[in-house]
DNA sequence: TCTCTTGTTTGCGCTAAGGCAAATGCCTCT
DNA sequence: AGAGGCATTTGCCTTAGCGCAAACAAGAGA
């Protein structure tokens, strides 16, 4: 491991609080790959052999149906945590992932899990804490899959992505990769037909710009309106 | 605690891999507490004091949504453990637990969770994949929120509460605790008007009997067709 | 530059399922 | 036993949003 990866990764929230020889313990320990978009970073039903951590690049984790639905769980950004099954008791991967864009990730045997968990605490908590957001944001989708409209469904979605992978641009908040209508419609459980027209609706309101497996938040403030609303619509 | 309870306990998967000895040290720092039918165990936002682990009766777990709506995350049965928000670093409980019948619970101060973890890793083990296995049940609640449509939602809904809390009678498997129609909804995201037309037609073809907050299901196999439809529906 | 592939837009019809409303039935409490 | 409150059933209407299908870009590769 080159040490430029060593100061950006002391950085990361996922070793906040891990001494600095700590730390160095755990990096030396894991192999840094590169994986071009669209390829594998682990799949459903395999054996977990590793955790990793994003460095760089965005990752989609996906379920795929028996009867050929694709659904995805979520988007993983630079920094996060991925394929923690071995912290949860777990021998297999319980999705597929897949790089949204080209990626660099940190991974770790599996197996060095029930020692780093003994070693360093911080680690381990901070995990667990990943595990205890996820599970929260899985009910929050499940609440919003039942309570909720496509709209809002829709807006909510753009909401979070611009949150965990926007960047300013000269027109609004850009999606920081590669995101089809279809992308967007396998988040929010509906068509990328409905997604394609409720987009066309909004760049006729001026809140987004879109094109091409791209999107641009305008005006995240309306978009949040649409997001919140109770009852009636515009 | 009556030693009366300490064998019970002893069998539950929880406290799997625990030495007798260690489960009298955990057992004996937690308080007994008895819940009436309808009262909170914990509550949503409230500081998380205690986790639990259910010995008797049943228990919803609600989340209540701003504009009113309700969402049943899940039920829990007796073993189970709920209320871990401290193993995952939170300290408020993210929802509300209700007692669906009389119950009787074991409670431990949270702040006992790190000496417990530290002290009888089996049990942490335990927990931990305790959570993986929500962690998994919530995304196959959002992939099936995404997938199926109703009537494939509500019979596997009532397969899972068969097989969760079910009781062998003469006329089938009986679901052991009231729950309405409502109940129903809230766990599958629909109205309680559907779910009464689908139990009322299941009773016509005579899969399932039902009354008042209270479900049978005579013909799992039946159900568990429909469940697991494709496209065409009977 | 031209072509091919892949993503996107849009129109149209259909239906699952929600909303509303009213009737009925079953417990429970007095 | 009677009364009141819930839970349930059902009919009717409405509609969000899906499916199908066809036309349309816009990159990518030759």
């Amino acid at each position: 491991m080159a040490s430029l990866d060593r100061s950006l990764i002391a950085g990361l929230s996922v070793f906040e609080g891990i001494a600095a020889a700590d730390l160095d313990r755990i990096v030396s320990q894991a192999r840094s790959v590169r994986i071009a978009k669209d390829q594998p970073v682990f799949e459903q039903e395999q054996e977990a052999h590793s955790f990793f951590v994003l460095l760089d690049g965005h990752v989609r984790v996906v379920k795929s149906t028996p009867d050929g639905h694709e659904v995805t769980v979520r988007y993983i950004s630079p920094g996060e945590l991925m394929g923690i099954a071995s912290a949860l008791g777990r021998t297999t991967y319980p999705a597929n992932a897949v790089a949204a864009a080209d990626c660099v990730v940190l991974a770790w045997p599996s197996q060095l899990w029930p020692t780093f968990a003994a070693s360093f605490p911080s680690f381990s908590a901070n995990t667990y804490k990943v595990v205890g957001t996820r599970l929260q944001d899985a009910h929050t989708r499940v609440i919003e899959m039942s309570t909720e409209q496509v709209e809002q469904r829709v807006a909510h979605a753009l909401l979070k992505l611009i949150k965990q992978s926007g960047k300013k641009t000269s027109e609004g908040i850009l999606i920081d990769f590669p995101i089809s209508r279809q992308d967007v419609a396998e988040i929010t459980g509906t068509t990328l037909h409905t997604v394609s027209r409720l987009l066309s609706a909004w760049e006729d309101q001026g809140l987004v710009k879109s094109g091409r497996q791209r999107v641009v938040v305008v005006e995240p403030h309306k978009l949040l309106v649409i997001a919140e609303a109770r009852a009636a619509k515009s």
